[in-house]
DNA sequence: AGATGACCAGATGAACGAATCTGGTCACAC
DNA sequence: GTGTGACCAGATTCGTTCATCTGGTCATCT
């Protein structure tokens, strides 16, 4: 029992510690870009000794990967908790304005999105960061015929299609925000309705849907949903480790990343 | 009256050798990119001495100027030409479907429109090209207040909502379509398709518009073209003088930029 | 009058060497 | 066992120099 609840506090503080770091890491990033962030300067900030990192992670770009990834599954880990806080949003529309919302909040996701060699440097020429997630394409593709079988869904668009229109507007939407001019600028809560809306209306089918359907498109996003964030936590673990709490341990941190 | 034709001959003369330059410009900065491109090359490959560019403009870039706004010209005059041709495009769909088309269709307006520094390079950091263009916000959203008295669009949405929508989706499509692995990508002719659809789809209202109602659509969307047609030529005109025939005297080649 | 291309001042880019920086290591301290 | 930071090989940066390039000019030719 003694031993168990030792084991535990190391493996907390060690996951602690990793978290301190991968916020000075992005905070740098996003301040002086990533070629201009040093493994040094992340000791410093993060208040431990240069060494110490590589305790966590081989190299220097291992780091960054985790960086990516940590923020990543934090984002959609926040759309998985608004889901569940809320069963109104589980629609597609509350889906897409969700995942707008909180890509909007993070700005490190961003730059790889848009590829901002300005925070991300070299990084962008050596990453051909797609707007798709290669895994996630499959199930996008399942969760959309099922509600097409549902008539959710308009019948006449493909995957391609859907897919096509999804990484435009919300590629879009990073881009073209900002080199708005500030008069005509909308806030970024207004930006992610706008978004959701318009993917759901893009996609809609003539008929409205019985609440039958309702249900089982709801059920179907939670799934949806879930399978993102299983494969986002399995692609952090090959970047953290065992430092990697179980799912139920997170921190209470996690969902703001300040 | 012989005066009179000869005055003719030699300006028109002149605007077929402004528009050999442009050409030849335009092909080598989609090649080489604005940065590698010099006066040099440019004659060479228009045909002309290196003299003779600076009889039409002052300097490297005034012609490079020119560019852009000789190829913005030519798309905004082949929108409308198609809406003349068709008179079933003069809708809201059928306008953004065709500017998303002919955007679609033309490599050095989709660099500027993305910022994309291999074909501008230092053309990027020196000119904030906003997805907007100024002039044409006010038209715009006149252009709006017209469909939504006669209810052809939702009445919930600012011109601040549209224009966000509006410069997203026709952004992301250029940037996305790129990013999107082969097995995914749909052609240029189905992204425009998807485009028109999905904003017309965006700002539609809840009910079917009248017949009368869609006159006044068709009439007020030529309106808006023509207004824009003519923005665009006023800004040519600046670039080119003289040397810019009046609008009727259009060459043949204009709207086909191979 | 109009087109040309050699000329030139200033800009650019490549090469080089020296100084400095940085990712990764590991002996040492606790 | 864990955390540290001095050390070091190689990478990067920066200033200097010089060769080459390029935008713009204008005397010359047609």
């Amino acid at each position: 029992m003694g031993a168990t609840t030792q084991r535990r506090g190391t493996a907390q503080r060690r996951y602690e510690r990793a978290e301190r770091i991968l916020d000075a890491a992005t905070g740098l990033v996003l301040r002086w870009g990533y070629d201009k962030t040093t493994i040094d300067d992340v000791a410093r900030h993060a208040g431990v000794a240069k060494g110490t990192i590589y305790l966590h992670w081989g190299s220097r770009e291992d780091l960054f990967a985790a960086l990516m990834r940590w923020d990543r599954a934090q984002m959609i880990g926040a759309v998985r908790r608004r889901l569940q806080e809320d069963p109104a949003t589980a629609t597609l529309p509350g889906l897409f304005g969700l995942l707008a919302h909180e890509l909007h909040r993070r700005p490190l996701l961003q730059a790889a999105m848009v590829q901002d060699s300005a925070v991300l440097g070299k990084l962008v020429a050596r990453k051909q960061t797609s707007t798709t997630t290669p895994d996630m394409v499959a199930p996008f593709g399942e969760y959309l015929a099922t509600l097409r079988e549902h008539g959710m869904v308009r019948a006449d668009l493909s995957l391609e299609d859907h897919l096509t229109l999804v990484a435009a507007v919300l590629h879009g939407s990073l881009v073209s925000l900002r080199m708005m001019p500030d008069s005509l600028r909308v806030s970024d809560e207004r930006a992610g309705e706008l978004i959701g809306d318009a993917l759901a209306r893009a996609f809609a089918a003539e008929n409205p849907p019985s609440d039958a359907a309702r249900a089982v498109c709801a059920d179907a996003t939670r799934a949806f949903v879930d399978q993102a964030y299983a494969v986002a936590r399995a692609k952090l673990r090959e970047s953290l480790g065992d430092d990697l709490p179980p799912e139920e341990d997170l921190s209470p941190a996690e969902g703001d990343p300040s």
